[in-house]
DNA sequence: GATCCCATGTAATCGGTTACATGATTCC
DNA sequence: GGAATCATGTAACCGATTACATGGGATC
């Protein structure tokens, strides 16, 4: 069973939400997508010169006035089949996602629980924060309530966020809970 | 800013477990923390090799009778020293878990609701069967009465993931509602 | 002149997986 | 003889990051 290349389908996926550059591309993953995503440009560059050579985009030269010019980057329809075909296919495990929190809390003996308890506390104080900018997100979303099309998923994913980053506090309240 | 090297820092740990060879290592992983990491040979015995090269662990050759020879590996002071710095060492910030249920669901304007609905509810699912692996592993652990004395860490890391878990079911359901 | 934003790109390197190679021992 | 478990290792490759290089334009 090989492993597919979700980059390019991020990449794909950014496409159709009106970003068309490289820059425009690491922009909204760092600043919309940057909870669950990431990415540098020495993966956008090349992964969209190469999406260009099989057909699933094109690009066009771009002269901007007061700006350097740029190359845009559109979707072919091979391109938005890619994305759907990539879209429908179901997770078939969950994949590992590496736990540093719970691998310390797993060797939790080698110091004492105080410690333990001072790490999962700014842990827990870095995920209230967070959960915090999710609200703020999803309000701003709410109040500016635009007709994107892309709105109504781009909130059902905040609300997910929310869930798991709840989850992840609780975990914590509960840890320290069990260790004083 | 450097990146530290998290998988070091997980084979230093296991060291401290009982674990002394490669081999081990990679069961231990495989079969206890699977859920939130893991690690391939091809990791194992070149990182085996630098942490003795490093001082951090010592090895010693092993005859086993019935059972081909091994290297068993130890943790040296210096390497209990690093071990202890890492875990106390705090996360500044949260690493990114790449994940491809938001990253989908994020695009979910491109297909029916129905396709979305039907790839939540596969992925929640395997989640519920995860968290029930998560219980019967609870309650083995309970019943052989512990002795170990990483067993109650083991048990704080069980408690944490069953948290996480729950709540990317409650996602999940809750996505799906909205979806309907 | 300095700084910031926009914009594109590459080379070196790292972390990690996969596939391969080897071989002892036990159990059926 | 064949399969399963125990055991160690490496080379090729892939995905991704980091550091570097370049440069236009706007603002202060």
């Amino acid at each position: 069973m090989k492993k597919i290349n979700q980059t390019r389908y991020a990449i794909l996926g950014i496409l159709t939400t009106g970003c068309r550059t490289g820059y425009q591309i690491k922009q909204m993953i760092d600043n919309s997508l940057n909870h669950f995503w990431k990415i540098s440009y020495g993966q956008i560059y090349p992964t969209l010169k190469q999406l260009v050579e099989e057909g699933l985009a094109t690009v066009e030269d771009s002269v901007q006035e007061g700006k350097p010019d740029k190359k845009e980057y559109f979707l072919t329809e091979k391109g938005e089949e890619e994305l759907r075909r990539w879209l429908q296919f179901p997770l078939e495990d969950i994949p590992v996602n590496k736990n540093e929190v719970l691998l310390k809390l797993f060797f939790g003996r080698h110091q004492a629980n105080h410690t333990t308890m001072e790490f999962l506390i700014n842990y827990q104080e870095i995920l209230q924060k967070r959960y915090e900018t999710y609200e703020g997100i999803e309000s701003t979303i709410r109040m500016h309530s635009l007709d994107s099309a892309d709105d109504k998923y781009w909130l059902f994913t905040l609300n997910y966020g929310k869930w798991i980053t709840a989850a992840e506090i609780g975990g914590c309240k509960d840890t320290i809970k069990k260790l004083e």
